[in-house]
DNA sequence: CGTGTTTGACCGGCGC
DNA sequence: GCGCCGGTCAAACACG
């Protein structure tokens, strides 16, 4: 269990977001690759988790990304629906085609995923998601932290087969957004996070200013999971580290909680941490819409030495 | 007061 | 038709 032991920090690691700021310093100290936490061939692994944290968001933007994705499921075309990888390469998306789904229900096949009648069909039959084009991610709990959309957890289950609970996400940045995701962690694996996508936004990316509305909310939500994690609380007791916190939320995290070690590290380190910040640094760069190309993480990614793949 | 989590209940899809 | 299961709702509560 001891491999578990940083999850018991949820609320904690939520909180700074991130391991952001702490594995920013981390790896500007030309310390050794932090995130190991999967038993990766090195060549594998991509010791700038806060990059490709980042772009774990994109698999939530599979349409921004479609040519990405599309290519990834050229790659993947096997019948799998797992595609366990690590959080540390690039991400991958796959969509997942409901195929059993189309064949017993032709009306999926009817509304476009994403159209504003497939979002219309969907929020009239609240309980068909499972229709909807879906994405699937796996990460590990750095990448659930890197989610620019605000989430709200509206529900949790726990789910045969597994013995971690899913917990259920809506997106909170728009009332009436249909956007849903939720995670479980992996049995196979449990540092592996799965992440499903469902639906899809109405609206463009929150900006800092909205994100900043709910972080001290978060963080006393936080605090208060970390209580209610005791052992009297039957569903987290034992699973406190399965119960996911809304770090994704904590994604939006006050700047001003994170940028100062980073800018510390920005002035020894120089320009090439500048850059480096800026992939740390969502809300600054996303401010609106947008977020780096993945042209952008290749170019950091050779400017850093890493070896980034796209599967 | 606004926004978040928690959690039991409810509902619909699906397999037998 | 029945029961299981996953997904969602909504009330209660927490917090600044």
């Amino acid at each position: 269990m001891g491999q578990f032991t940083f999850m018991e920090d949820w609320d904690l690691q939520a909180v700074v977001r991130g391991c952001s700021s702490e594995a920013f310093a981390n790896i500007m100290n030309d310390s050794p690759p932090l995130f190991t936490p999967l038993n990766l061939d090195p060549d594998e692994l991509f010791s700038f988790p806060e990059i490709f944290d980042t772009t774990t968001d994109y698999n939530g933007q599979e349409d921004i990304y479609e040519p990405l994705c599309s290519l990834h499921q050229e790659s993947i075309s096997s019948s799998s629906d797992v595609n366990v990888t690590s959080s540390v390469s690039l991400p991958i998306c796959k969509v997942k085609e409901p195929e059993k789904l189309q064949k017993k229900h032709p009306r999926s096949e009817s509304a476009a995923p994403g159209s504003s009648s497939d979002t219309a069909v969907a929020a009239k039959s609240k309980r068909r998601k499972n229709q909807q084009k879906r994405v699937v991610n796996h990460v590990t709990e750095d990448g659930l932290s890197s989610d620019m959309w605000a989430w709200r957890k509206y529900g949790q289950k726990p789910i045969k087969g597994s013995p971690y609970p899913r917990n259920y996400y809506r997106c909170s940045s728009l009332k009436g957004c249909l956007a849903r995701k939720h995670v479980e962690r992996s049995s196979a694996d449990p540092s592996v996070f799965i992440v499903t996508y469902t639906a899809e936004h109405s609206h463009a990316r929150p900006t800092r200013r909205n994100s900043l509305a709910g972080t001290t909310r978060i963080k006393s939500s936080m605090a208060k999971q970390a209580i209610s994690n005791e052992p009297n609380s039957p569903i987290i007791k034992d699973e406190c580290l399965d119960t996911v916190p809304s770090s994704t939320t904590l994604s939006m995290a006050s700047k001003d909680e994170l940028v100062p070690d980073v800018r510390i590290k920005n002035e020894e380190e120089g320009e090439e941490e500048q850059i480096s910040n800026e992939i740390v640094m969502p809300d600054i760069i996303f401010s609106d819409d947008l977020f780096p190309s993945f042209e952008d993480f290749e170019e950091l990614n050779m400017e850093h030495g890493f070896a980034a793949t796209v599967d």
